[in-house]
DNA sequence: CTAGATAGGTACTGACCGGTAACACCCTTG
DNA sequence: CAAGGGTGTTACCGGTCAGTACCTATCTAG
């Protein structure tokens, strides 16, 4: 069971403080290996800092994983304005964008499920500081989606957001360990039975 | 980021032989903590027993892991078995049971996501010894219940067989992080509604 | 020029990790 | 009785973990 393992250096030549950095490279390495498998001590270099540096700015690991995850909730908070930006006022095409945004996501190679639900995985203790920003965001997600389903006026929004949700959620999980030869296209089409199933 | 806590040991009076002692121990800590999160000393000692012996059963903790892995697929493909001989020769039936029996998982309070596929998640190497047990127990699921809904004699079966498949692995790992209030009942709905929309 | 904040560097603490060595102790089987 | 395998006990190894003390370098604001 190895620890961890290295990732490549963020530039520290450029501008961006370290605090951004830390950041950036502890998402790529907490997603990739798992959060517990990953050192601050690594974090830390691999940001081109070191660990004083990093516990300037964030308290304690736990702490960095919770601004992590907040992060990240906050990135695709952003995505879920910009889908509803590019087709406003037209809730279907917002799903189905949704849809197809997702199945791409699943598809791709280097995909090793949903960062939160994984965190939810890796720390089951209740009173963890990442537990709030965890369920904070599914539930956020799991809103967008009912809402959209009720303004695309379909029956049983409530019913037919959740299968969509859980779908999605389980193709995730499971693209972790099967393969995923045509999953993306057959996500779509599963979506979209589902939807045609609920037209009023 | 504390580091396991302890399980209820587990009587050694009886004459369980070690092994298995260990195993029962080891499910357990593993499921309820995370896999990461539980060293071997804890183990041994929960089971009443030392990391000696532990050692001399299994090679490795990563072999341990293993171990517990294909014990659980053991007890799985046991469960299906007996859910086909409880339904003999009717399918649609055997379907709903293995929907029931699911809707009931997910809805108990201490159910923390399946165990193979939170494995997944905290061991990306590719190269761990548990991955092969993963993937073959993920594949063997997905294929008993297409092979279900063939039977069944509904249409697109394997399609089917996915929506179901993923719905439920859904439901597991989102109730570790959300209310799981009513899902029970919601999942049936959900399932019985997908397979209706199935009907030839 | 000086004061203060921010950052880097190094070395450390105490705890725990997975894994092993060596030895005493049964309990069975012959 | 003797022999041997499975078990328990203790102490240890090297390594890594999260977190900290302390000092220096840089940069900016006044």
């Amino acid at each position: 069971m190895k620890t961890a393992t290295r990732a490549a250096t963020i530039g520290k030549a450029e501008g961006i403080p370290p605090r951004e950095r830390i950041l950036a490279v502890a998402a790529d390495l907490f997603y990739r290996h798992g959060i517990r498998a990953v050192g601050v001590e690594a974090i830390a270099e691999a940001a081109g800092t070191n660990k004083m540096t990093l516990y300037r700015h964030f308290a304690s690991k736990d702490e960095l994983v919770a601004a992590y995850l907040r992060c990240l909730a906050e990135k695709a908070s952003a995505s879920w304005d910009k889908l509803a930006a590019q087709h406003a006022g037209d809730p279907r095409a917002q799903l189905r964008a949704w849809l197809e945004n997702m199945a791409g996501h699943v598809g791709s190679g280097d995909q090793r499920g949903c960062p939160l639900s994984n965190a939810a995985v890796e720390l089951p203790e209740k009173d963890h500081p990442a537990r709030p920003v965890i369920e904070a965001f599914k539930n956020a997600q799991r809103n967008r989606i009912i809402q959209l389903c009720a303004a695309a006026d379909l029956a049983q929004p409530e019913l037919l957001a959740d299968e969509l949700f859980l779908l999605l959620e389980g193709a995730r999980v499971t693209a972790q360990s099967m393969g995923r030869a045509g999953l993306g296209e057959r996500l779509i089409r599963m979506g979209e039975a589902m939807i045609a199933a609920h037209q009023k």
